[in-house]
DNA sequence: ACCCATTTGTCCGTATGTATA
DNA sequence: ATATACATACGGACAAATGGG
């Protein structure tokens, strides 16, 4: 019999999970603190060992706490992180996704006006096949995730500035594995159609780049992904995670 | 009763895990496979229900599976673990500077539309403070790097978007150590002046910010950054590499 | 060196709820 | 609507590590 009142979150593990979490970043319990004992819990909280276990084992996955055994469980140091990391985790609804998509948007709506300051005959060539690649897709129904992707990438190396094509780069890696994000059409027309239209906007990028207009450039290339966050809030209702706001 | 032969590893969790973990290095169980049922992995290795849920639990926090609900287990896709790093060599010559500095007109200036959209109370007060203790430090002479970075991070905090304040925040710790940049002055009026001139810029983005007038702070971010890197290319002489504060 | 209490680690069996096909 | 398979929770038992007496 639980006489625990259920928190928002569903399960008690959960409940437990956060409630430790807000005690370790509320500084109630600090790092080196010891958290009670399992028994203790299991008793403050009216919960079977199982849900404690559990909930600890959470908090060891995200390395908040480490448990040496037989001695107790240990608030962390808070660890810092000395690069850049989107963790896949965050990863998982839909405002995670419109958050990177806004991430892109800074960066590469800028990286369409160096590009078209500084592109040289290779870029184009490079962002030209990448492009008739992708076409071929269309027809072809292979992958075009990868080079869509490719198209973004020699964008960001024409800027000459090899940060938007590392940060690029990176992004890619969180972005390509998912990416059937596009697959929930309702006609196979209505795919084709789509991907016709998101070449039509890699082309007119493709043109201010070449034509050395930089505003242009910029002004098409935010069209383009405002286009994709347009699409992906559309399709919220197919996106279903577990969140309630 | 138990008559499964230990592995070398203690406990049969481990074995399991260790088990299956071999299974999908080796591709036996390939990305997408679905992995035997709880009651069958139960059966193979004759333990118990819980032994079974802690192992496919370990392996779901290393994200080598996923587990639907009512469903089954199935083998994730292997992630690359990559990050988006600069590395200190990358801040020797001033092209290198002014590559990062790209990065950040990129991100800041969205940074500071998007802020000027979704503000809150809490971001102004915050920003206010940064700008006051920047303008402090010009008459006290102390440092100014600080809070000059404060200011653009909570720009950046008041996006509502982690990604841009992890970034800016990343940046700062490439950034903040070296900065020595500006003391290429010749007189101290003319530091003073000018950090005066950058308070002003600051001011302008907050007003805007402040105003929800996302097109000016844009603006505004913008030619404060482009600023910086004028000033960088006209001291371009003088611009010596790894000097200490 | 030894024992012992404490605390975590491992394992089992069972019951009930929920999502999917 | 039923069967399957996972999700959650409980309680009990014993093993293993640690630290104090």
């Amino acid at each position: 019999m639980n006489t625990g009142i259920q928190l928002r979150s569903r399960g008690l593990v959960s409940e437990i999970v956060e409630r430790l979490k807000l005690d370790i970043e509320a500084g109630v319990l600090k790092p080196g603190d010891k958290l009670p004992t399992e028994a203790a819990i299991m008793g403050n909280f009216s919960v079977s060992r199982t849900v404690v276990r559990e909930a600890l084992s959470r908090l060891q996955a995200s390395h908040l706490v480490v448990t040496r055994h037989g001695i107790g469980t240990f608030v962390n140091e808070p660890l810092v992180k000395s690069n850049f990391t989107i963790n896949s985790e965050d990863f998982s609804t839909l405002k995670d996704v419109i958050s990177v998509l806004e991430l892109r948007i800074s960066l590469e709506t800028e990286a369409a006006g160096l590009a078209a300051k500084r592109r040289k005959p290779e870029n184009l060539s490079a962002m030209k096949q990448a492009l008739q690649t992708f076409k071929d897709s269309i027809s072809l129904d292979s992958d075009n995730v990868a080079s869509d992707f490719d198209f973004h990438i020699e964008v960001a190396h024409a800027t000459d500035n090899r940060h938007f094509a590392d940060l690029m780069g990176y992004l890619g890696t969180m972005i390509i594995p998912r990416g059937r994000i596009t697959s929930s059409f309702n006609t196979v027309a209505e795919k084709v159609a789509y991907l016709h239209k998101v070449h039509a906007e890699h082309e007119s990028i493709y043109q201010a780049i070449l034509n050395h207009d930089s505003e242009t450039a910029r002004a098409a290339m935010r069209t383009h992904l405002t286009n994709s966050r347009d699409r992906l809030n559309a399709n919220a209702s197919e996106f279903a995670p577990a969140t309630l706001p």
